[in-house]
RNA sequence: GCGCCGCUAGCUCAAUUGGCAGAGCAACUGACUCUUAAUCAGUAGGUUCGGGGUUCGAUUCCCCGGCGGUGUACCA
């Protein structure tokens, strides 16, 4: 046995092992194979009538949540993944052995329960035990019943253990299922294909970011864990799938916070023979019903927050967003007018450089913060989107739109590029841009040009953060809250 | 990356102007046949995150490190 081993659990575990042995004693298997169960704890609440009237006996089958003892007689809770239920256990009915094992559980063991429904004097619904089988003796202590368990750190990473004691976080993931599983029927409704696209990549693309970085041994080369699955659904596009969607984890190597984990979920969906209007609508479609779905209501509170997801949602050109705050309309502006324009509005420019960087910056600063009701950003300046499609009618800009929500990215769309000599040329516009210094510019991809030049259709395309989108609809402010295994540093061992 | 805050019993939290480290829950022993944060009596449980320094004495003060939280930066 580890000394980490000796020291998780402490006296307790000891204690337990020690109630395991004398189980084993009675003649009791503490790991059986399975219980049949008759009930879940909800559908014994939910057909209490028939259950109790001709006294018809159920089994039910759950962790043990808390034990009143009495002497004689016990009561307690058992907790399943439908509900909680009181039992009561009484030595006279119950056989010997039963009883025996009883006395042995602890809180936090699981296990099936029979006999019959009353109420208590008090009007609780309570399962009379005549029939007990343990299913699995735990080991470690659950935390304190009142409080629960507190502590971030462990509760991340002991996720199941805040799952067990924390009611509140098993509904925050009942409801990313729920999110997750309305966009789906969504999609598929409007005939739009699930597909699957490689997860280790040649060449990253499909957005800005750095990516992770592997090596694979039988081909011996270097590859990257996506960033984004955008070239590859478009491929699909042009190969005749004509809506294609993916829920797809991508993985990015940069800074975490409140909105960012190094790997997240996102949704992309592409429809031929749409454009970014077409795609508005669909956003906004397919976020009122997932609040009404979801939430019954499309006016949710996040945080103190009030905000109305109904349709139709406000369309507002960058740079006409840009104007409201500084009364000035910035897409001609010289760089040293922009300089001068965002140093007059307090910003701090270190390093900030470049015309592109400076509009950037004025509308992360200015702007962002305040798009609380949803809002579609549109139109785009052409460098910040180099796939893309130009405006129809608006030089230098693109079609391209962001909806915003309490201040969050939420998602981006573009009228899609399919030129492929203008697709050429934004890539050798990022080569550029690298060469002159920007961090991080879009690779070139000589394969997605050959199925461009191959001709994709007008296409409207669609990435949602699925991870933000949860957490707006479960009012949670942290995306670790909505992950359930967030990204930590390695627990390290006593010596550090 | 940087700033600030935190880390004390299995859990939730106290305490120390630097002087024997505490409570509630959980555990253990006992009492108790309708309780539900059950109750009552008792017992046990600590490397105060790790390392170093100052000091007669450090859990407390100082330095280094670890992990977490939060803000900020990065995320063209």
């Amino acid at each position: 046995m580890s000394d980490k081993e000796k020291k998780e659990g402490g006296r307790e575990r000891d204690e337990r092992i020690r109630k395991l042995e004398e189980l084993r004693r009675l003649g009791v298997n503490p790991y059986p194979y399975r219980f049949e169960r008759t009930h879940s704890l909800i559908e014994t609440m939910e057909n209490e009538g028939s259950l109790s009237t001709d006294g018809a006996s159920v089994s039910v089958a759950g962790r043990i949540m808390a034990i009143r003892g009495h002497g004689h007689t016990s009561f307690g809770n058992l907790k399943d993944g439908t509900g909680s239920l009181q039992f009561y256990i009484k030595d006279a009915g119950v056989d010997e052995k039963t009883w025996k094992t009883f006395r042995l559980l602890d809180v936090g063991d699981v296990v099936g329960l029979s006999g019959s429904l009353f109420r208590t004097k008090t009007g609780e619904l309570t399962i009379k035990v005549k029939g007990l089988e343990l299913l699995s003796k735990s080991l470690l202590p659950l935390p304190e019943k009142y409080h629960g368990l507190q502590d971030k750190e462990l509760r991340y990473r002991q996720r199941y253990v805040d799952l067990i004691v924390n009611d509140e976080v098993m509904e925050v993931f009942r409801t990313r299922a729920r999110i997750i599983d309305t966009i789906r029927s969504f999609l598929n409704e409007r005939d739009f294909l699930e597909v699957e696209t490689p997860v280790l990549q040649p060449i990253y693309g499909g957005a800005m970011a750095r990516p992770f970085v592997t090596h694979h041994n039988a081909l011996d080369m270097k590859l990257y864990l996506r960033i984004a699955d955008e070239l590859y659904l478009k491929r699909l596009i042009v190969g005749g799938m004509e809506r294609v969607y993916e829920f797809c984890k991508d993985f990015r190597n940069e800074g975490m916070d409140r909105s960012h984990n190094p790997e997240f979920t996102m949704l992309e969906c592409y429809a031929a023979y749409w454009d970014y209007n077409d795609m508005m609508e669909f956003v906004e479609t397919l976020y009122q019903k997932l609040a009404d779905e979801v939430l019954g209501t499309t006016k949710i509170k996040y945080g103190e927050q009030e905000i109305d997801l109904a349709t139709p949602w406000r369309r507002l050109p960058f740079f006409e967003s840009i104007k409201e705050k500084t009364g000035k309309d910035l897409r001609e502006a010289s760089e040293e007018e922009l300089r001068k324009t965002a140093e007059r509005c307090g910003i701090n420019l270190e390093g900030v450089s470049g015309w592109v960087g400076l509009i950037d910056e004025i509308f992360s600063e200015l702007v962002e913060p305040h798009l609380i009701q949803p809002v579609f950003i549109t139109d785009y300046p052409v460098e910040l989107s180099p796939l893309a499609k130009m405006h129809r009618s608006e030089k230098g800009l693109v079609e391209r739109f962001e909806p915003y929500i309490a201040g969050f990215e939420m998602g981006n769309a573009f009228s899609e590029l399919n030129d492929p000599l203008d697709q050429r040329e934004r890539f050798e516009q990022q080569t550029r841009m690298r060469q002159e210094g920007a961090d991080e510019t879009h690779p070139v991809d000589e394969n997605y040009l050959r199925a461009l030049e191959h001709g994709m259709p007008p296409t409207g395309g669609l990435g949602i953060g699925i991870d933000r989108l949860v957490m707006l609809l479960t009012d949670s402010h942290s995306i670790r809250d909505v992950i359930l295994f967030p990204a930590m540093r390695p627990e390290t061992g006593r010596d550090g």
